[in-house]
This record gives structure tokens, sequence and C-alpha cells, in this order.
DNA sequence: CTCCCGATAT
DNA sequence: ATATCAGGAG
């Protein structure tokens, strides 16, 4: 059931009200390392690749320098995180591509974005959004559940929901959307066991009208 | 659909 | 013990 379009908008305004200027928190210090921070997010959390990515990006913050590095070192620095062989050989290919197509720079283009190994639409969105300032809406699980639960954006699959969440988003709020949602459903709309007594729309999701009810 | 996979919270 | 974490590829 989705919500009605006033209230979506109100719900963005209260997120907007209690944090103006939303950010990630994934480390990164251009665009070339926010792309490699995002692709090793992948089912890992910000805490947990954070704590890989400050050595990793002291030694290596451009394609050249991860090249050099190469995949058995780029290994050690991240075998912390969950899924480490198949993100090594990832970041080396895609940091060689970078080179070979672009100049060793991140294209601000989807297609080529996703054209990149371990980068697929998700990955793609972050950084048109943080890098290049695109309003796109990256759905990762936090979104995908929030939207669902909510009923902000209902939808079966994560393409469903960016769609809902890009038709019904006000042009004004689409900017920082994405970082809005993703805060809300980290610490707020949480998968386990959601916050709902700090819920600052509470009265409009419907999650939490069921739960009352039931 | 399954596989990749360690750290953390519950 | 197990669900979950800024998913993507085969």
């Amino acid at each position: 059931m989705a919500m009605t379009l006033k209230t979506v908008d109100e719900f963005y305004r209260r997120l907007s009200e209690r944090d103006p200027e939303p950010r990630g928190e994934l480390h990164f210090i251009n665009p070339y390392t926010l792309l490699v921070a995002v692709v090793l997010s992948a089912q890992a959390t910000d805490v947990g690749v954070n704590k890989a990515t400050g050595p990793l990006f002291a030694a290596a913050d451009t394609p050249e320098k991860m090249v050099a590095l190469g995949e058995a070192r780029l290994r050690d620095c991240i075998k912390t995180i969950g899924l480490y062989r198949n993100k090594a050989k990832n970041v080396i290919r895609l940091s060689e591509l970078l080179i070979e197509r672009h100049a060793g720079a991140v294209p601000r283009d989807r297609d080529a974005l996703v054209a990149l190994p371990g980068v697929g639409r998700k990955t793609a969105n972050v950084v048109l959004n943080i890098a290049f300032g695109e309003p796109t809406i990256a759905v990762d699980t936090h979104i995908f559940r929030v939207g669902n639960r909510t009923g902000l954006a209902p939808g079966k699959t994560v393409e469903a929901v960016e769609d809902a969440l890009l038709r019904r988003t006000p042009d004004r709020w689409k900017l920082h959307a994405h970082h809005w949602l993703i805060l809300h459903g980290r610490y707020i709309c949480k998968a386990r066991k959601p916050d709902c007594p700090a819920c600052p729309v509470i009265d409009l999701c419907q999650f939490k009208a069921k739960t009352l009810v039931a």
C-alpha cells in the first residue's frame, strides 16, 4: 500500500528538517576512491569497509596506484570484508579499465559505470549522486526496506522501488533523498529491531500502524 | 536462482 | 546460533 503523495512530501520534509545536509558514511577522498569504497561495501557495513580503506587508500588512491599495488596485496588489505576475493579481482580489473577507457578518470555515465566489473546499477547511482551531484536514488538493502515497509515506495524488486521513488519523490527532495532514506533505514527503520519510538515519521508509516493494532 | 564471505548485533 | 550488512555475477 502506497502512502499518498502529500504524505510522501511530508515524509521528506520531516527527515530534511532533522538533517538538512545528509552525508554518507563511507570514507573516500576522490571519485575513484568513492567508486572503490562502494564496490567494497556490497553486503558489508560502512564501519567495516572504512576500517580497511583507511590504510588501503593511503597506499592507493588512483587506478594506477591500485594496479601497481596488485591483486594479492589488495586482497590482504580487504580480508576483513566479506566477499573479498571477488572484490579484489573486480577492483583491479575495474582500475585497469578506467585507465584503458577513461584516461584514469571515473566516467559520469551510467552505462560506462555499469560496464565495469563489480559495478551494478546501485553502485553507479551512488557515484552519479555523490561524485557528480545527479538526482539519482540508489536502492540498497536499507532503501528497499524503507520504501516497502513504510509505504513510501512499494515494489517487489529494487528496480520497481527505484522507479516508484523517482516518480513519487518531489524534485526538491531528489538530490538528497538517497541519503535521507539510507540513514533513516540504518538508524531508525532497522531490519531486525526498528526503533519506532524514535521515528520522526511514525504517524505517516503504514508499518507502525499495523504493529500498533496488532 | 546460487554463490561469494568476514564482522557485528541480536 | 543466526540474521544482516551501502550487491553483483554467472
